[in-house]
DNA sequence: AACAGTTCTTAGGTA
DNA sequence: AAGAACTGTT
C-alpha cells in the first residue's frame, strides 16, 4: 500500500501557490458543507443548488488542509458520467498537478478494482469477468431448464429481476428470508445457489456480486477491512438517496473507524426505489451516525421562481419528507406553460415548432441553441414520436442514454470475440459465438459440445475439439469448428505477446504496483510485433465477423461496421485487451458528442442531474406519467416515486419549462383516451400558463375548451384545470370526435366503460364467453366458457349482449 | 441447419 | 407497432 510517497509534492504546492480559491464564492451553506471535514455530514442538496460545487470545494479543501493525500479520499458516484466530472471540477480546483484520484468512481468500478485485489478471498481469480445481462440470462436460462420448470411460466427474466433485489439487499442465497421461499415456484433460492456456483466455476460475476464479494470479504476478513478503513480516511457519497442496502453497507464497513463519511443527496430526487434504492437511508442518516452535522442548501442557483414554486407544490404532496424549500434570487420570467395536445403525434409536431421559434429567438427570449432544450419522457418509447416528427422536418436531435454503446449486439459479439482471445475457457463467450456467423452449428451440435464439456469437465472448446476428434461432430461443422478452436487458440497466443507493462494514460486505469503484478502474472509478456489494435483486427477479420456484417443487406449493417471500426478505434487508448475488457464492462458509455447543436431527448430518469435552459415535459397522462405500473407496484410509494420524477423533470428546466399532454395516445397499437396526469391538476394556477396552440384542428378538443373559457378570467381558467373534475370534462369533450378519426378502429373508452358485477355474462375477443366470478377495481375475474378461468382487465371484455359491436 | 412465415409478448427507468 | 419466439418447410 504505497499510496504515501507519490502524493506528497502535490498537496505542498497546491497549498503554497493558492490560499483556497475553491471557498470563493460559496454561500454559506455550501462553505459549512465544505468546511466541516471531520465526522459524519449529512448535505441535503436540494436541484440546482450547487451541489457538485461543494463536494468538489470539500475535496479540495481536505487535500488542501494536508488532511488527506488524493489517495485516501474514497469518492462514490453512482454514473461514470459523474464521477467524470468531478474529476474535472477537483482537477479544475486544483491544478493539473492532481495526478487523479485512484479511489474516484462508481460503486460498481471501485469495487471491482478492490475484488481484484482479493478475488482469491472469495474463491475467485482476479483475472475474473464481469457479466453483461445477455450472458446472466444466458446462464439462468440454462438452469432453469435443469430444474423442470416451464420456462413459459417462469421466465428467466423474473428470476434475474428477483436475483438481483436479493443482491440489492446484500443477500446470499443462505440469506434470503424464509419469507421470500415462494419466489419463482418455490425454486428461486434454491436457482440463485445453483447461479453463484456456476459463477464461481466460471471465474465470473454480476454487477451485483462485485458489492456482495466486497461486503463478504470485509465482514470475513477483519485485517483487509481495516487496510481500507485506515486508507480512506475520509469518504464521500453522492446521490446518496439513491443506495441500495448492499451499498448502504459497503459504505458502513469501509467508514466504520473514523466515520468521517459525507453524504449528499436530495430524498425529493430519489428516483430508483424500483431497483432497490433505500430512500430509508438518506432519512435515517442521523440515526446510523449520531452527532452528524445535517448541512441543507436550499439556495437555487438554477430555475426561475415560476419553476420553483411549480417544481415545490408538486412535491408538496408527497408525505415524509425531510423538508426543504428552496429559493431563489432570480427574476421572475415566463410561468410554466401547460398544453393539451389531440394525439401524441400532435405533441410532437407543436414542441418540434416550438423549438424552432425559440431557435430562431421569438417570445421575445433570447435565442437558444438547440443545445439548451430538452425533451424529458417517462417511457422511452414515447421518443419515437419525436424522432419520426424532427427527421421530416430535419431538426438536429440526440438520443441519451439510449442503448449503450457496449449494449449493441454488433458489440457484445467482438467482445465475446475478445474475451474469448484473453481466456479461451471463458464457455459464456463461446457459447455467444460459436455460431455468429453461422457455421453450421446448431442446436444440436452445442447440445453435443455441451455434453462431452461436462462429462469431462473442460471448458467448452475443449469439449469441442473432443467432439471432433471423437467424430460426434462431422462434415462442414466439423472443419468449421476446427478452424475456430484453432483461430482462438491462436489469438489467446497473440494476446500475450501484445501485453506491454507501462503507464496508461486513461486515468481509469490507473495502474500501481499491485495492478501490474497481477497482470504480469496473468499475461507473461512474450516478443510479438503485433499490437493489441492489429490483433483487434484480426480476429474479427479471422473469425468472419466482418464479412458476416459485409454481406448483410439490412439497413442497419453499415451501422454494425461502423460502431465496430468505433469499437477497435476505442482500443488506441488502452495497452492490452484485457484492459479493455475491463473498462468496457464498467465504465463505457455513448456519451455523443456535445459539440454539434442538438436537442436532447432522454428520459426522466436520464435526465438527473442535468439542467437545460429550455425543458418540455410531454405526456402527462394518467397511466403514462404517474405510470401504471408503477402504482400497481407498489401503490402510494410508487405514486409518490412517480411524483418525485415529476419534480425532476421540472426542476432541470433554467428558463422555460413547458409540460403537455394528449388526449390519445396509441398504447401497445391501439389507440386510447387518456386523461391528463394527476400531476397536472397538482401545478400551482399562479405559476402556469394555459396556452391555446394556434391551428389545432377539429376544434373540439379539450385545447379548443380552452381556447372558449379564456374569456378574460384567467382564474376561471385556472379554478377550471385546476379541479379533478375539469380533466373529467376534458376527456369527455374529446371523445365523440375521436371516433370518426379512427373509424377502423375503435377508441377504448376511458370513462364510459360498462361496470361489470359479479356474475354478469361478458365477451373477449380472444377468450370468448365467460362469466365475472369477482371484480377487483377494473381486474375482473372471469370464468370463460372455453377457455377457463383468468384475470382480464375490465377494458378488454364487453357485456356478452354487445359482443356484436366490437369491430374487431 | 437455415429460412420464411406466423404467433406471442411486450411498452419504466439502469450500473 | 415492433421485436422475440416459435413453427413448419426446404
Amino acid at each position: 500500500m504505497s499510496d504515501f510517497n507519490t502524493d506528497l509534492p502535490l498537496s505542498a504546492r497546491a497549498m503554497a501557490a493558492r490560499p483556497a480559491p475553491y471557498l470563493e464564492g460559496l454561500n454559506p451553506a455550501q462553505r459549512q458543507a465544505v468546511e466541516a471535514l471531520d465526522g459524519p455530514v449529512l448535505m441535503l442538496a436540494g436541484a440546482g443548488t450547487g451541489k457538485t460545487k461543494a463536494l468538489t470545494a470539500r475535496i479540495a479543501h481536505l487535500l488542501n488542509s494536508g488532511r488527506a493525500f488524493p489517495s485516501q479520499i474514497l469518492a462514490v458516484t453512482f454514473t461514470n458520467k459523474a464521477a467524470r466530472e468531478m474529476k474535472l471540477r477537483v482537477g479544475g480546483y486544483l491544478g493539473e498537478a492532481v495526478e487523479g484520484m485512484p479511489w474516484l468512481g462508481t460503486f460498481h468500478s471501485i469495487s471491482a478494482k478492490l475484488l481484484r485485489r482479493h478475488a482469491e478471498l472469495v474463491g475467485l481469480k482476479s483475472s475474473f469477468t464481469i457479466l453483461d445481462s445477455d450472458d446472466q440470462l444466458r446462464l439462468l436460462k440454462q438452469l432453469i431448464a435443469a430444474t423442470n420448470i416451464d420456462e413459459k411460466r417462469w421466465p428467466a427474466r423474473l428470476l434475474a429481476g428477483i436475483i438481483d433485489q436479493w443482491k440489492n439487499h446484500a443477500w446470499t442465497p443462505e440469506q434470503v428470508p424464509a419469507r421470500e421461499a415462494s419466489a419463482f415456484n418455490n425454486r428461486g433460492t434454491e436457482i440463485y445457489a445453483a447461479y453463484q456456483d456456476r459463477l464461481k466455476t466460471l471465474n465470473a460475476c454480476d454487477f451485483g456480486d462485485l458489492l456482495l464479494h466486497c461486503i463478504r470479504i470485509f465482514q470475513v476478513h477483519p485485517d483487509v477491512l481495516e487496510t481500507y478503513q485506515t486508507r480512506f480516511r475520509y469518504i464521500l457519497v453522492d446521490e446518496y438517496q439513491d443506495t441500495n442496502i448492499a451499498q448502504y453497507l459497503w459504505l458502513r464497513l469501509l467508514a466504520g473507524g473514523h466515520k468521517n463519511i459525507c453524504c449528499v443527496g436530495d430524498d425529493d430526487q430519489s428516483i430508483y426505489g424500483w431497483r432497490g434504492a433505500e430512500v430509508g437511508n438518506i432519512l435515517r442518516f442521523e440515526r446510523d451516525f449520531p452527532g452528524a452535522t445535517v448541512v441543507r442548501l436550499e439556495q437555487n442557483y438554477r430555475s426561475t421562481p415560476h419553476i420553483l414554486a411549480a417544481a415545490g407544490q408538486v412535491i408538496a404532496g408527497n408525505e415524509g419528507r425531510l423538508g426543504k424549500t428552496l429559493w431563489t434570487e432570480a427574476e421572475t420570467g415566463e410561468k410554466v406553460r401547460l398544453i393539451g395536445h389531440w394525439d401524441g403525434e400532435e405533441e410532437a409536431r407543436w414542441i418540434g415548432e416550438q423549438i424552432e421559434d425559440l431557435q430562431r429567438g421569438t417570445r421575445g427570449l433570447a435565442p437558444f441553441a438547440l443545445n439548451q432544450m430538452a425533451i424529458l419522457v417517462r417511457a422511452s418509447h414515447q421518443m419515437r414520436a419525436f424522432e419520426d416528427r424532427f427527421l421530416t422536418i430535419g431538426l438536429p436531435y440526440r438520443v441519451i442514454g439510449g442503448p449503450r454503446f457496449y449494449e449493441r449486439m454488433e458489440i457484445r459479439d467482438a467482445m465475446a470475440y475478445f474475451r474469448l482471445a484473453v481466456s479461451p475457457g471463458d464457455d459464456l463467450a463461446f457459447e455467444r459465438v460459436v455460431n455468429t456467423p453461422k457455421r453450421g452449428l446448431g442446436s444440436e451440435t452445442q447440445k453435443k459440445i455441451q455434453r462431452i464439456a461436462r462429462v469431462n469437465g473442460v471448458p467448452l472448446v475443449q469439449g469441442a475439439a473432443m467432439a471432433i476428434e471423437a467424430g460426434e461432430i462431422k462434415g462442414k461443422g466439423a472443419a468449421q469448428l476446427r478452424r475456430l478452436i484453432e483461430n482462438i487458440a491462436r489469438w489467446n497466443h497473440s494476446v500475450s505477446g501484445t501485453f506491454t507493462p507501462s503507464t496508461v494514460s486513461n486515468d481509469e486505469l490507473i495502474i500501481d504496483d499491485e495492478d501490474v503484478g497481477v497482470a504480469a502474472r496473468v499475461f507473461e509478456s512474450g516478443a510479438s510485433a503485433e499490437s493489441h489494435i492489429e490483433l483487434a483486427e484480426q480476429i474479427l477479420e479471422e473469425s468472419g465477423y466482418t464479412e458476416m456484417w459485409l454481406n448483410d443487406k439490412t439497413p442497419e449493417a453499415p451501422g454494425r461496421l461502423d460502431n465496430l471500426k468505433e469499437l477497435v478505434k476505442a482500443l488506441e487508448s488502452f495497452e492490452n485487451i484485457q484492459g479493455f475488457l475491463e473498462h468496457i464492462a464498467l465504465v463505457m458509455d455513448n456519451d455523443s458528442d456535445g459539440s454539434v447543436d442538438k436537442v436532447s431527448i432522454m428520459t426522466l430518469h436520464g435526465s438527473k442531474g442535468l439542467e437545460f435552459p429550455v425543458v418540455f415535459l410531454p405526456g402527462w397522462e394518467d397511466g403514462l406519467f404517474p405510470s401504471q405500473r408503477s402504482m400497481d407496484e407498489t401503490g402510494s410509494k410508487g405514486l409518490e416515486e412517480e411524483r418525485r420524477l415529476a419534480y425532476v423533470g421540472i426542476t432541470r428546466a433554467e428558463q422555460l419549462c413547458t409540460i403537455s399532454f394528449a388526449a390519445n395516445r396509441r398504447v401497445y397499437g391501439q389507440w386510447q383516451a387518456q386523461m391528463p396526469s394527476r400531476f397536472v391538476d397538482e401545478l400551482p394556477a399562479d405559476h402556469v400558463d394555459i396556452l391555446t396552440p394556434p391551428g389545432l384542428y377539429g376544434g373540439g378538443g379539450m385545447a379548443a375548451t380552452m381556447a372558449q373559457s379564456s374569456v378574460e378570467d384567467r382564474a376561471m381558467r385556472a379554478d377550471a384545470y385546476n379541479s379533478p373534475g375539469w380533466r373529467r370534462f376534458q376527456a369527455a369533450q374529446s371523445r365523440p370526435a375521436a371516433q370518426p378519426r379512427q373509424a377502423s378502429k375503435m377508441v377504448i373508452d376511458g370513462t364510459a366503460l360498462p361496470v361489470f358485477e359479479e356474475g354478469a355474462r361478458v365477451f373477449h375477443t380472444k377468450f370468448g364467453y365467460g362469466r365475472v366470478a369477482s371484480v377487483d377495481g377494473d381486474k375482473l375475474f372471469v370464468e370463460f366458457e372455453k377457455s377457463g378461468p383468468r384475470h382480464i382487465v375490465a377494458r378488454f371484455v364487453v357485456p356478452a349482449d354487445q359482443a356484436d359491436d366490437l369491430p374487431f
